[in-house]
RNA sequence: GUGGCUGUAGCUCAGUUGGCAGAGCACCUGGUUGUGGUCCAGGGGGUCGCGGGUUCAAGUCCCGUCAGCCACCCCA
């Protein structure tokens, strides 16, 4: 095989994207931090028993094993580690709550966390998802208890995020609320008791549509005609605003469907809406038929989608979780939100709608007149380094056309050229040229500066594709 | 895991009823006096994903296999 083919699922960025991917990256470090949240790493891998703990994600799960294992010795003590596996985590969330057990003594609550790693799972790959993939989470848990009002701060860090990638091209995001204690409240109010088969059932509705979800509350959860046509009244409601609650308050009161566990989501739900409302308007939206498939979800739930991109899927999402983490005497409910930094950028670049100014930081190249004066060369680039400026020195003494072109292909703006006295006219000082308009002024190593701008490469606008 | 589509030059793709492997872009060289982009003239580059089979002859037809993309599933 020539050349190695590339793994499906397993993306690789070019410098120029890498470039956006940090920025991105960069951006979403700033704002958790400018919020309070303390970063951490938790390790890539946990033991299967813990990974497994929730959810029916074990198919995805990749196992870590040494290729040289002992298989045919499950004797004494050093085979615990074997005995309950190794899995790459497929999330940050049951990490998270793994370490906060773990770290339980030396934290203090309510603990605020951010945590930007790679996460594993063995799906098929598509547009926008990967087996391999970045996820940006922020949480706050705490112990024993958990203020309703973080279920509102949390989804308005994101919103945060968000807007400060709104300047290099980063559309919109729209997220959309829901909560489950209403959710649950109203289907056990309507009398239909599996919970958890009515919302794998609602959480298709934008997939499959309301015929084919009353067909799933029928098949799945049991629902007469009119159950199924009460959850899809409800699931049809969204809004910006306090409206919206009063307007599931009717619906449960029209089904004779209202009890204390609708009315407590209901206010969760509208305490939520009013602080959204005030301070990132246009940015939260209700929705009813938002469900989320994960079990471990007890209050907010949230999904959110790039205006104008709703057909990647949600870019993040998230709740609040009471159960994820305890120890027997103590749980630490918590809530947060993932945003899918993969799926994320590989849009923003597949559209078009980000670039970077260029993929190498070089922002000049030092021309070498001969490589017995590569010296020279050097000594300058060691100049403009010392004071900040990004630089390396042309690979070889080629003719200064060459040189010049290869500061073009790379979108590197200047180019040095030494002094010299090989001119007709006898010395000539040091000269640097802008290549894009092609002005060349005489210029000293120990102060020149190229404009801000062209410091560093930076992320843009793009020019989007259609 | 199931189904559909697609694999030809670095990239995007042509390639007829089987008949010597092509284009555009990119790349390299040259157009004298050390300064790129435009233009002109040359040039290099392909185990046609891989393995079998049919045939005088396979990029083309058949079987298998691998990979990629899309849909289902699920999710970020």
């Amino acid at each position: 095989m020539a050349r190695p083919t590339p793994l499906s699922g397993f993306p690789e960025l070019l410098p120029a994207e890498r470039v956006v991917e940090q920025h991105v990256l960069d951006t979403m470090r700033r704002t958790f931090e400018l919020h309070g949240f303390a970063g951490i790493e938790t390790r890539a891998v946990e033991p299967l028993d813990q990974l497994l703990r929730k959810g029916e994600t074990s198919k995805e799960i990749y196992v870590l094993r040494r290729l040289q294992e002992e298989d045919a010795e499950p004797a004494a003590g050093g085979q615990r580690e074997a005995e309950r596996g190794l899995g790459l985590h497929f999330d940050l969330t049951v990490p998270f709550a793994r370490f906060v057990l773990e770290n339980a003594g030396h934290l203090q609550f309510p603990f605020r966390r951010y945590q930007i790693q790679k996460v594993w799972r063995g799906e098929r790959p598509q547009d926008g998802r990967f087996r391999e993939f970045v996820q940006a989470d922020v949480d706050v848990v705490g112990a024993g208890e958990l203020p309703a009002h973080y279920e509102a701060e949390l989804p308005l860090v994101m919103a945060d995020a968000f807007a400060a990638l709104a300047d290099v091209g980063v559309p919109p995001v729209r997220i959309l609320v829901n909560n489950r204690r209403v959710m649950e409240g109203f289907a056990r109010g309507i009398g239909l008791d599996d919970v958890d088969a009515v919302l794998r059932s609602v959480d298709k509705l934008a997939k499959v549509g309301p015929e084919a979800v009353a067909a799933l509350l029928a098949d799945e959860a049991g629902a007469s005609p009119a159950q199924a046509a009460a959850m899809l009244e409800l699931a049809a409601l969204r809004g910006e605003d306090a409206g919206v609650v009063d307007r599931v308050h009717e619906l449960a009161a029209r089904h004779g469907a209202a009890n204390e566990l609708l009315d407590q989501g209901l206010a969760e739900l509208g305490a939520l809406l009013e602080v959204a409302a005030r301070r990132a308007p246009g940015r939260v939206v209700a929705d009813l038929a938002i469900a989320r498939g994960l079990d471990y979800y007890t209050g907010a739930v949230y999904e959110s989608v790039l205006v104008g991109h709703e057909d990647l899927g949600s870019i993040c999402s998230g709740g609040r979780y009471d159960a994820l983490a305890s120890d027997g005497t103590t749980t630490y409910p918590g809530v947060g939100l993932s945003i899918g930094v993969s799926r994320l950028v590989s849009r923003l670049l597949s559209a078009g709608l980000v670039r970077a100014t260029r993929g190498v930081p070089s922002a000049v190249v030092v021309a070498v007149t001969s490589e017995e004066t590569r010296a020279e060369s050097e000594a300058v680039a060691a100049a403009l380094r010392a004071r900040g400026i990004p630089v390396e020195v042309a690979p070889s003494a080629a003719k200064f056309g060459k040189q010049i072109r290869y500061a073009d292909r790379r979108g590197v703006p200047f180019v040095w050229f030494p002094a010299s006295s090989a001119g007709d006219d006898g010395a000539i000082g040091h000269q640097v040229k802008d290549i894009r308009s092609g002005e060349q002024v005489p210029a000293d190593a120990a102060t020149w500066e190229p404009p801000a701008q062209d410091r560093f490469p930076r992320v843009v606008p793009g020019t989007p594709a259609q």
